[in-house]
DNA sequence: ATTTATAGAACGAACGCTCGCTTGACAAGT
DNA sequence: ACTTGTCAAGCGAGCGTTCGTTCTATAAAT
């Protein structure tokens, strides 16, 4: 099974702490990262079930058992903590994505199925970070906005990229919609915006990243390798 | 082309004056329609820009040229503002989606085939209401979130149904995976969602339409259909 | 004359954020 | 061994502001 490194909530709470050294306040790392993750790991909870502008710096500190003045330790305005959690996730992805395992990258189509696995599975494991991220991208300021933008196309990149070779190397159907790479997106996103109904109707990541495999390629093979790979 | 009825701004504003005409304090339905409407838009357009949280009834007031007093004249606090705009659009689906023409019923393919249509092309005339749905939902109470979680669940009830009789009747393929119906539904949404996105690439509805078909329906038909499908 | 509609000042609550004070761990001085 | 000094860390009442909501006075329509 895929593996993927990096992106637990220690790992990112530790980034995080280098990435605003200069606006976290507090020295001793120990301390530091273990309150931070408490922190973090507060603000999403709220910020996923109500909202991040509905969510108050009182809740914060209630939920997270830091005082309000304790709380600034760690950012300097509240925008500051949606920036500093939207990059982490961010920087998670072109992590993970931008480095595929050398066996797949020369294989546009295995390239293309280690992507959906990677972004999925990936996903799962950092699920409230994703959910923030999409829910609370779009409402903020031109400046914070138009990179959440630039990185949804980035991603969207990578597919094109792949999509593209595989055109290249005539391994795709003739003719398959030129909006396939646009439309693998919104799939890959329902797992983690959707979380809670999979969860319900006890669909596995295995189960969902099999089904968006099987209807992206389906979509885009040539018809005479399908019957192939239904049998499997 | 598939013509849709009752849902223009218009037609939307005139239910909501019956619906909650108890709350309503505006009497002559001239008047009250005409600054209904105008209150309306600049709640989508403000909601859509910052978030319904984000936009404070000042600036509703100040982009609507409508005092403070004169808004409560429409709605007697900001969460029934919220509450009549959701409740216009799960009324919009359930009335279109609901009404196929007699002609695609009998036949689940070509009924699979309107759903897709009926849903984008319904989406693409209602589009701030439904980036206003989709974005808001979420954040709100209990008893809001989950009758927004009904109203998705309906919708996908209704590509469930279709996909049993297709089943049932022999016309898909056999093993085509079960989440096929749940993963329409992202697909659709991904068209107002990401509006902005597809109108500066120059994707028109039609083109959209298209390419949900092609990919749900190279997803479920029997392999031997497909090259006739390619073809056209 | 009476009803209906509108404006905008006013209100209490809650917001993000600040700041002076307390705490506690540890090292220096005796 | 004990006291003292130091400073990072933490606290929460309070600041000015803005929020949703209400109210009263006025204007318009009938």
């Amino acid at each position: 099974m895929l593996e993927l490194k990096g992106h637990t909530s220690d790992d990112l709470c530790r980034s995080m702490l280098e990435r605003h050294a200069d606006v976290i306040s507090v020295q001793k790392p120990v301390v530091a990262l273990k309150k931070l993750k408490i922190i973090i790991s507060a603000a999403l909870k709220l910020s996923n079930s109500k909202g991040f502008q509905a969510m108050s710096l009182r809740d914060l500190s209630k939920e997270s058992g830091v005082s309000m003045g304790g709380l600034y330790a760690y950012f300097d305005s509240k925008t500051t903590l949606l920036n500093m959690i939207l990059t982490e996730v961010t920087g998670a992805v072109d992590r993970v994505l931008g480095n595929p395992p050398p066996e797949v990258v020369s294989d546009p189509i295995e390239h293309l199925k280690w992507l959906i696995e990677a972004h999925i599975r990936l996903t799962e494991e950092m699920q409230p970070w994703f959910s923030f991220a999409f829910m609370e991208a779009k409402n903020f300021p031109a400046k914070e906005r138009s990179w959440a933008v630039d990185s949804e196309e980035l991603t969207e990149a990578l597919f094109a990229d792949v999509t593209a070779r595989a055109i290249a190397d005539g391994r795709f159907r003739p003719g398959v919609t030129p909006l396939l790479p646009t439309m693998i997106k919104p799939l890959l996103q329902d797992w983690y915006v959707k979380r809670a109904k999979y969860r319900r109707r006890k669909v596995s990541v295995e189960d969902y990243i099999a089904a968006v495999q099987e209807m992206v390629l389906t979509t885009c093979l040539p018809v005479d390798q399908l019957a192939a790979l239904a049998a499997r």
